[in-house]
DNA sequence: GTCTATAATCTGATAGAC
DNA sequence: GTCTATCAGATTATAGAC
């Protein structure tokens, strides 16, 4: 007489919506994977449907197009970003701040940004180059973007850094840094090596003086 | 009795060379404004045709593949490079260098290098990024761009920095700044404004002291 | 050197059966 | 929710007529 006895009928619908977000997670990991080998706009939709035992077509009954997917690794990608941002915050943020307590979070943060974005050089370049011609992140995934800058201003404001213009020139010292690392030196540490020469520089910039950076075994 | 009156002979095979060259320019140029408006991965063969008057196969008979026409516009763009850097360099480092001049020719080439960035951003893509997925530069259009960058460096040793780590921290800053600027902020000067307070605290870096920017009317 | 014709393949996406 | 079948079109590239 119930739902129970019918076949046709959903056990549960929150364990139908867990398995049907299960399956989305699915397809956007092997997107990802794909993006990987053949390159951020190298992504095809049969591609993806054999990579995870679908024919394209199916995949429709869970992202409405192509650009959703992207979308949904723009929405991962940002997270993961303001994860990584946060983690150093944590770590290193929260005592009293002396001068080298400041310096050394800042190389540190430094160093953060430069492996997340080295890392992963497709999502570097999906989160922080507008490489997809018509892709425009939905206010969902966007929100998260800017929430993510959020953290790290927070992280920079922790150290004293409030400038809005020292915080443009930390971003471009940084991806600057990541970009020629990854375009002409990829595997290697040409521009790695530079990260603490150029927070030392920064600091220096912002009146900030340290000796040299304390922190060790960080890379 | 000669080629003269023979109407099937070529008038003169350097005149024929020169017309074949003339089309490949014009096919260049014409990929360059579809670029513009489609972006850089989106150039299509058929609206190539179209633009330049011919049906999209014969363009075959100029270059062997889509990408012999993007070594083309990298080579054209690397020229276009070293062309800007030797501006400068002819323009300010040739007389005797005194502090301020030297600080002055850092400003104006950086100026000059965030401007030839910002100025045609897909350029910036195809010359500085590697976003087209299978695209490698033959080896003689690499040459030009590995004769662009001795250029920079002719021009950033004649103001007395040799220091290879420095002249890497340079291009990263300088890239870092163009790329912020065409990515989140493209027609506004978010980050071009910031380029003199990087210069100077580039040069304070490597020991180069100067007071503040004197060059004017340079923007 | 440019054309027509066409190959052979891939693209994202939809309709409708089950 | 997954399938088959298929659309409508773009892709690079080649063959052969003129």
């Amino acid at each position: 007489m119930s739902a129970r006895a019918d076949t046709s009928a959903p056990a549960r619908p929150d364990r139908r919506a867990a398995r049907r977000q299960q399956s989305k997670d699915e397809i956007v990991a092997a997107a990802w994977d794909l993006v990987r080998e053949h390159g951020l706009a190298g992504l095809a939709m049969r591609d993806l449907g054999d990579r995870v035992g679908m024919r394209a077509q199916s995949i429709y009954s869970y992202f409405a197009s192509k650009h959703e997917i992207y979308d949904a690794m723009f929405h991962q990608g940002y997270l993961a970003f303001a994860a990584a941002i946060a983690e150093v915050k944590s770590a290193d943020t929260d005592r009293a701040g002396s001068v080298d307590q400041s310096a050394d979070a800042l190389h540190l943060m430094a160093h953060r940004f430069f492996e997340f974005c080295i890392s992963d050089p497709v999502r570097y370049q999906l989160l922080f180059q507008r490489t997809i011609p018509e892709f425009v992140p939905s206010d969902a995934s966007y929100a998260v973007a800017v929430e993510a800058y959020h953290e790290m201003n927070d992280g920079l404001a922790a150290i004293g850094i409030t400038d809005p213009q020292a915080v443009d020139l930390w971003t471009a010292l940084l991806t600057g840094l990541s970009d020629q690392q990854i375009s002409n030196d990829p595997g290697g540490d040409r521009w790695e090596r530079l990260i603490d020469r150029a927070v030392a520089m920064f600091l220096h910039d912002n009146n900030i003086n340290s000796s040299a950076p304390t922190q060790k075994g960080n890379r």
